[in-house]
DNA sequence: TCGTGTTATATATCAAGTTATCGATATGCG
DNA sequence: CGCATATCGATAACTTGATATATAACACGA
């Protein structure tokens, strides 16, 4: 059965980029699960902007994740709901609040960078190695490699290679 | 402001290419609403496989497209109220339902294909011209032009040197 | 100081993907 | 033939992005 997406090309490279995108979170997902929490993978670049950045207020988190201000109030109430931001009122400007990660969000954290987050990039890399060329064609192998080995599979490679 | 995403590479390069390929179909959206049609980009693709591959089952479309099952069967109903495809059950198999492109839909594939779908695939070549190297870095170029020039003046200026 | 305009966030609604499940039709074996 | 199983598509519920709009707080000029 034909491929549509990657016959057209360039026309369709939106569609083809986040098709590849979300089967990277999707698996992605499957490798997160090992951590009890129960928390989707699209949180964690949230939780990494709070650790990299420390806290923030809504707006500029949305700014430096790339995404629109509504989309970091939802994950924001929910991740807050879990207990692992915390929110507060700006001192000096009611207007903004301020995100911030909680004890146990913190805890989190710390644990995924020791625990899973390298493997993770670890798969990743492995799974981009060696792509050279245009970028269609880059893309082509992204889409048989995974197909090939899922990225959970590879993680545990990683894994074992690394122990 | 650091933008998180890309700092964190590999990690969370499944978000990353979600979040490009979402800019991009948001673009291409814009140069699309030329047609007078009120359809989203994101129904092109079924269109195109119709265009490409001839009527198909509900199923083998998924399978084309890439997206699961119960995507295709939303966007068929969506299609076929715009009364650009219809569906009619298979002779040999009651289960099975043909999805076609209606008389308006070949109208509107042929007339995309002529007057839209170039310009866009254009201005994506234009977009991914000279691109190569580490799948990383090639991203972070698609990103930085997109921010310095949209797609949708791409589109008008293949447009332009096209004429 | 009061009103006007701006900014920060929340809320509502929509879009398009996902998984899980159900009902209906085929298929195949005893 | 009849029943168990498999397959196809529809539906429901959820996720996560978007845009548009409402609300509340700030800022500034008359």
């Amino acid at each position: 059965m034909e491929d549509v997406l990657r016959s057209l090309g360039f026309l369709c490279l939106g569609s083809r980029m986040k098709r590849i995108g979300e089967q990277l979170q999707a698996d992605t997902q499957r490798v997160l699960d090992r951590l009890d929490m129960r928390i989707q993978s699209s949180q964690y670049p949230l939780l990494a902007a709070l650790d990299r950045l420390g806290p923030l207020p809504v707006g500029e988190l949305a700014q430096s994740l790339g995404i629109a201000q509504p989309g970091v109030t939802r994950s924001v109430a929910l991740l807050a709901e879990l207990g692992l931001v915390e929110v507060n009122p700006s001192q000096d400007d009611q207007r903004r609040r301020i995100v911030s990660l909680s004890r146990n969000g913190r805890r989190l954290v710390d644990q995924a960078k020791r625990e899973i987050w390298p493997s993770i990039e670890n798969a990743v890399a492995d799974l981009c190695a060696d792509l050279s060329g245009p970028l269609l064609g880059q893309l082509a192998a992204i889409e048989d490699r995974l197909a090939a080995t899922p990225l959970y599979r590879r993680a545990e490679n990683a894994k074992v290679a690394a122990s």
